[in-house]
DNA sequence: TTATACAATGTAAGCGTTTACATTCCCGAA
DNA sequence: TTCGGGAATGTAAACGCTTACATTGTATAA
């Protein structure tokens, strides 16, 4: 493994010379931009693929000013949804011929220079922001400038008019806990909060509090705790509910890894799920079918919601103009957790 | 959404007249190159501040002929892998100061016009590859120039010196395969290998091959089908051997996935696991503690082999050395699947 | 006092493309 | 025969940054 230094690049200039044609030919046949003549492409092409020439992907980008590139910023790469919505991503990424880039942002590293982002408008023609991905300051900055950016799971700061796509997250929280009061009776049931600020938790307390409200269920913040979307963190909650003698008959933990942490501190205390208190998830991770009794949740459109975000930020980048928000539907799967049949 | 051009991009040049000094000072303040006076250094700050400048990456990547990011190309995303392996990627980057570039290469998508992947040697300083990510041709092309590759999970192809970090599959599956024959005394072991040329799969067949002939248990082809580390297949395989009378009083499953499938087979035939037919899978996937019985298989530290290609390809970068071979330990979980109590 | 060294800054030549504009050539219409 | 017009190609000026080299000023050593 010699260290020693590459050849001299081989440069447009090279390619243009080795078939005896000008630059400009030689970017026009790579381009598919002008009319050139067959034989002069055969010969440019020719030159290429003799020299084995590539083209710099940064000085294009400083010449013509497009990247024909679509950047995704990401908190931190963790999660069960991860994977899909990637995939969703990429794969509408790659139907409109566009390239993706992604940049995830170190949890500890500190805050980058003034605010200098590996990916950003310098190089890519787009941005799909994951949560909180970018602090306000630069998303601001990005909208001032009209840059297009799409948010995921996340609402756009005071003012700023981002498109953003979500998933039903109230309606189904709404529709889980009024099947818990309505179907199976429950009326004292706990939530399980995500982490601090974390806007998918936000609205499936939001769509709990509704269902509550609904049916005359009074509001007890004695049956609110915080699960942190973390099975280890859920455990704990409901143990201290146990351990505190907090009466309930149903919990709904804000997503399927809290599920599992609850389901088991309730089996280790001797409860029995759903006889004694039911229980009920959100996300439908691969597990929850696994589980015993198998967890009744919500299946979100993962994929989907990256394909969906992916159209509406090329929309932008093509038009201008985007769906300002975007709520995907969900599924309720109801399974036994939840205390049906 | 309006779709008016934004005003003219803020250059190094708007920003050193700002502040009264030339396009190099501003240079040198912004990449700590270079002595400046603390006085100039405010007053660019603070034109940078006003200003709002961002540095063009094209620009400073062409002027430079530096990235300092490094790049990481995948085949295609899926794989309960796919997270941790890209947050210890990521997170190892990080470490050393590096960006991250991540390139997904489409599975439909007709190979790129000669081979220009968005991401190479023209705005990275170094290339992490998963599996096939990059075809042969691609690859030589990138060790001709010396430019700095690592491998994951990938043999380098013929005659490539290129450094690769994966995990001991070969040593791992005769562990697992020896504690079914010694332990448990099984030897009619069924074999469900992964894809057509997977190369974990591969390494893994070759342990268990190397395990029964280690015991003088004869390989018997009626006993390894294709199991594709997919449920559906793995699950439509065994159904075919226990269909077509296939004796069997054991099953290692290349993977977990393909475990979850052997399983339902299995105990849909009436089949008893471990008394009846033992199995066992690899990778320890969430679920394979969940599964009834709980999986014995194999845990890889796949976080750690994200980190690992990335120091090596680091130290690539930097000395031009690396270690030709890395193979990460990884970990047997005994459970009940195999028998144990 | 003078020579020396170094700190602080400026000048301008690239880096490898794209592309507006200019040029040449050829063909068919008048 | 002449001329307009497009097809095919070339010329050269950006694009926004880095950096080798030049310049200036100031403190220190002799």
């Amino acid at each position: 493994m010699s260290h020693s230094k590459p050849p001299a690049r081989v440069t447009i200039n090279d390619v243009a010379e080795y078939a005896g044609v000008s630059t400009a030919t030689v970017s026009r046949v790579i381009n598919r931009t002008g009319p050139v003549a067959a034989e002069t492409e055969q010969a440019v092409r020719a030159a290429i693929a003799e020299l084995n020439y590539r083209p710099h992907t940064a000085a294009k980008i400083l010449a013509s000013n497009r990247t024909n590139t679509i950047g995704l910023i990401f908190p931190q790469i963790s999660g069960y949804y991860f994977a899909p919505l990637l995939r969703g991503i990429a794969a509408c990424a790659g139907e409109y011929g566009f390239d993706l880039l992604i940049y995830s942002v170190q949890e500890g590293s500190a805050p980058r220079e003034p605010f200098t982002y590996p990916i950003g408008d310098q190089n890519t023609d787009g941005l799909v922001v994951f949560t909180e991905g970018l602090p306000e300051q630069e998303l601001r900055r990005l909208c001032e400038i009209a840059f297009p950016v799409v948010l995921i799971h996340c609402t756009p700061p005071e003012g700023l008019r981002i498109p953003s796509v979500t998933i039903e997250n109230k309606a189904s929280a709404r529709q889980l806990v009024d099947h818990l009061i309505e179907v199976h009776g429950r009326r004292r049931i706990g939530f399980l909060a995500g982490p601090k600020g974390h806007e998918d938790s936000y609205w499936r307390e939001k769509g709990y509090r509704e269902a509550l409200a609904a049916h005359n269920i009074p509001y007890d913040p004695a049956l609110v705790g915080v699960g942190g979307f973390n099975e280890a963190i859920a455990r704990a909650a409901v143990e201290k509910w146990l351990q505190e003698g907090v009466e309930m008959d149903a919990i709904f933990t804000g997503d399927d890894d809290s599920a599992t942490g609850a389901l088991a501190a309730l089996t280790a205390a001797g409860k029995r799920v759903p006889d004694d208190v039911a229980l009920v998830g959100f996300d439908d991770i691969d597990l929850a079918r696994y589980l015993n009794p198998p967890l009744t949740t919500v299946r979100a459109p993962v994929e989907q919601v990256g394909h969906e975000a992916v159209r509406q930020l090329v929309r932008l980048i093509r038009t201008g103009e985007a769906e300002p928000l975007i709520l995907l539907p969900t599924q309720l799967v109801i399974r036994q957790s939840c205390g049906c049949p």
